[in-house]
DNA sequence: CCCCTTATATACGCTGCCGTATAGATGGTG
DNA sequence: CACCATCTATACGGCAGCGTATATAAGGGG
């Protein structure tokens, strides 16, 4: 056979930064092809479209950065506010699925397929703060609120530009994680 | 002089809509025109190119959801948290002005002159929170802490996909608000 | 009532992108 | 070494959008 110079994975991945950088808009098979250094040529070998493409990133995405980080906190262990913690650093504070999690997000308003996958995602993250605060608080409905305001708050804080008076928004965000913590 | 039959505002105003239905990418002058049912024939009158449109509808957005916002909290008054709330109805509630933010938000994240315009806009929105909230909580850490988790839930709930297991998503809003406005 | 300003219609060239078709390079296999 | 499968370069047609140029309609002022 004759060599692999650009694999599947390398349009995905490259898809993947694009989207991360510019949005869906941004995923242009010619553009990627520039960026890997190719032409187009090959790249109608892998997909049948730019759609499927597109479809095969939210696929990576979707794992990587809930399977992967589901199983790494399994393992890792911990009590639960370490979980909650080292989920927000897995899957948030990782400048790879960061900005890729945030054009996923504002894509799913405009796609309803995207949608769909985006609440799959959600749910699984959902349930895990809610189980981890449920161990320490024990009204469910406050359980709910303080998992939305949690989770509000490590995708929100990304959108907001707002400043913070002198202090830096890592400190901000700490002290209303002690609040949403606490017992 | 000829008649006006698409003043300046309507491309605006078409502009902001298309804003809130489909990103920035979505302001096309010709889809904007044949929206409008007319040619782009007299867009380049009125404006020199797409790019001073897209200006003008981040002015206009500025001005409608901070200022008008703002001046109408004045002049209606009311107790703190009550101001909390009008604010929130005012700019978050309006089928109107609600998917523009959201939009502007994301195209802050690709775009540095709106990412100013849209830092000074969550300045003077944190501002207010920052006030009320320091009504009735007198530790300054705390205030900003809270005004960080309020404004990041009025944003982030609506980037959020996740579902709350047979409550709905304002049921568990308001009980975050109660959290976050307690004294 | 005619002219003149102003808004709009229409047509054009240009660019960027998609997806296809075809030819060429490349390296393993017999 | 020659063959062949596979990946890639190149060229093509098509479409959509931008910005420009020019012509046409449609009122208001003299």
């Amino acid at each position: 056979m004759g060599a692999i110079r650009t694999p599947r994975e390398a349009w995905v991945e490259q898809g993947l930064k694009a989207l991360a950088e510019g949005g869906p808009e941004a995923v242009r098979v010619e553009a990627l092809a520039k960026a890997l250094g190719v032409t187009k040529g090959g790249f109608y070998g892998y997909f049948a479209d730019r759609n499927a493409l597109l479809e095969e990133m939210l696929e990576a995405w979707e794992r990587e950065s809930v399977d992967d980080v589901l199983s790494r906190i399994e393992e890792e262990g911990g009590d639960p506010r370490a979980k909650i913690q080292l989920a927000g650093r897995l899957t948030l504070s990782a400048d790879r699925l960061l900005p890729i999690d945030l054009a996923i997000r504002d894509w799913a308003r405009h796609d309803a397929a995207v949608a769909v996958r985006l609440r799959r995602v959600d749910n699984r993250r959902m349930a895990l703060l809610r189980e981890m605060i449920g161990t320490f608080c024990s009204d469910p409905d406050e359980v709910e609120a303080r998992s939305l305001l949690a989770f509000c708050m490590a995708i929100g804080s990304h959108f907001l530009a707002a400043e913070h008076l002198g202090r830096n928004r890592e400190q901000v965000i700490a002290r209303a994680a002690d609040i949403l913590l606490a017992t």
